[in-house]
DNA sequence: ATCTGACTAAATGAGTATGC
DNA sequence: GCATACTCATTTAGTCAGAT
């Protein structure tokens, strides 16, 4: 076999194989963060209450820590002031300041953190030079998270862009996620869904909901699917919407919007891909979502090399999936789902 | 049904190499 | 100088068994 044991992936129209490698360079270990002591302004209860969002907290979050950098200086290394120190570090904190300042242009953002994180650092230049590392960091990691998943959207059938948001009476935020979350996992596991999502808030009502795409196989659905009409306050127009009774019923209201073409698909992808950049939310994933599945590919089936020094092989439409040297048949997402996977 | 804690799969993060 | 892709390390979060 000419390549035996590729990593596969489909890139939106073409797929593409990655013959096995072994990494050339030997790994430096991972540097030990050092910590540094940073003064806390008195209680922050809000911190345990719902560590994943707070957007909301923010002008209160800013002035807590411009409190802090007044007298930072003295106190860059050593604590002993029991509770309103606390230990992290440089890192952590670039993380934190990085997120609280998301809303502001690239530069500004730089300038603010810079500001607030020159009492850890010998100069400026330091905290420069610091500050400007961990936004490359930032973003590589960002495009990583964008490949992969696109790259896990591109080998699932997605079928259903679903919104899910709960009743009062049914649900406080906090229980609404948890339940939600189990509930779908249990899906993915018993019923074989599969999704990828983000959870969000609307812009005016903050009311937390959770968009994802959805594959449903079919005979796997739950509850009834029905065709309701509302009255869009935003539009000012009656809108029809397929809700499902069995998300109704335990959570509140949901939206079943049917993905026709792959534009539906394409535009719900990006619009996933937007929100994460935006917020840096994470995504939610199903069990069951690879980036690759691993096949062995013939000769005659590669059209060309590509990529970083021609490694990679573009395919052949109806290239030949091979599992341990077993044909297994054309590529399709039946075969696909037949082949051992991975991330 | 819900919790707890050990186990582990999967996701994120990091380091490096390269391209445009 | 930013964007991309690859591999591998670390962290996170499902899962499952057992107890209540």
């Amino acid at each position: 076999m000419p390549f035996a044991e590729t990593k596969v992936y489909f890139d939106g129209s073409h797929y593409i194989a990655i013959p096995h490698t072994t990494r050339p360079t030997k790994r430096r270990p991972y540097k030990i963060e050092e910590t540094i002591t940073v003064q806390e302004e008195v209680k922050d209860s809000t911190e345990n209450v719902e560590p994943s969002i707070s957007l909301e907290n923010d002008t209160e979050d800013i002035k807590e820590i411009t409190n802090l950098e007044e007298d930072t200086k003295e106190k860059v290394i050593e604590e002993e002031q029991p509770k309103k120190v606390r230990r992290t570090t440089k890192k952590e904190l670039f993380n934190e300041l990085y997120r609280k300042y998301i809303d502001l242009k690239k530069n500004e953002r730089k300038k603010m953190i810079v500001k607030e994180m020159e009492a850890y650092f010998e100069s400026k230049q330091q905290c420069i030079d610091f500050v400007n590392n961990n936004f490359e960091r930032k973003q590589r990691n960002l495009i990583c998270r964008r490949i992969r998943m696109v790259r896990k959207a591109n080998l699932v059938n997605f079928n259903y862009f679903c919104t899910f948001t709960y009743d009062d009476k049914l649900h406080n935020e906090h229980t609404f996620k948890k339940k939600l979350k189990t509930t779908i996992s249990h899906f993915a596991v018993r019923k074989n869904w599969k999704y990828m999502g983000v959870w969000e808030r609307a812009p005016e009502t903050k009311r937390l909901h959770f968009h994802g795409l959805f594959e449903i196989p079919e005979n796997a659905m739950v509850g009834e699917l029905f065709e309701n009409s509302d009255y869009n306050l935003n539009t000012h127009r009656r809108t029809k919407t397929i809700q499902n009774t069995f998300f109704n019923k335990k959570f509140g209201r949901s939206d079943f919007e049917k993905i026709n073409t792959k534009e539906d698909l394409n535009r719900e992808i990006s619009y996933i891909i937007k929100y994460i950049e935006k917020t840096e939310e994470k995504i939610v994933y199903s069990k069951g979502l690879y980036q690759y599945f691993i096949s062995d590919i013939l000769d005659e089936d590669v059209v060309s090399r590509i990529g970083l020094e021609d490694k990679k092989l573009l395919l052949f439409d109806d290239f030949k999936c091979f599992d341990e040297g077993e044909y297994i048949g054309k590529v399709s997402l039946d075969t696909i789902n037949k082949m051992r996977k991975c991330n």
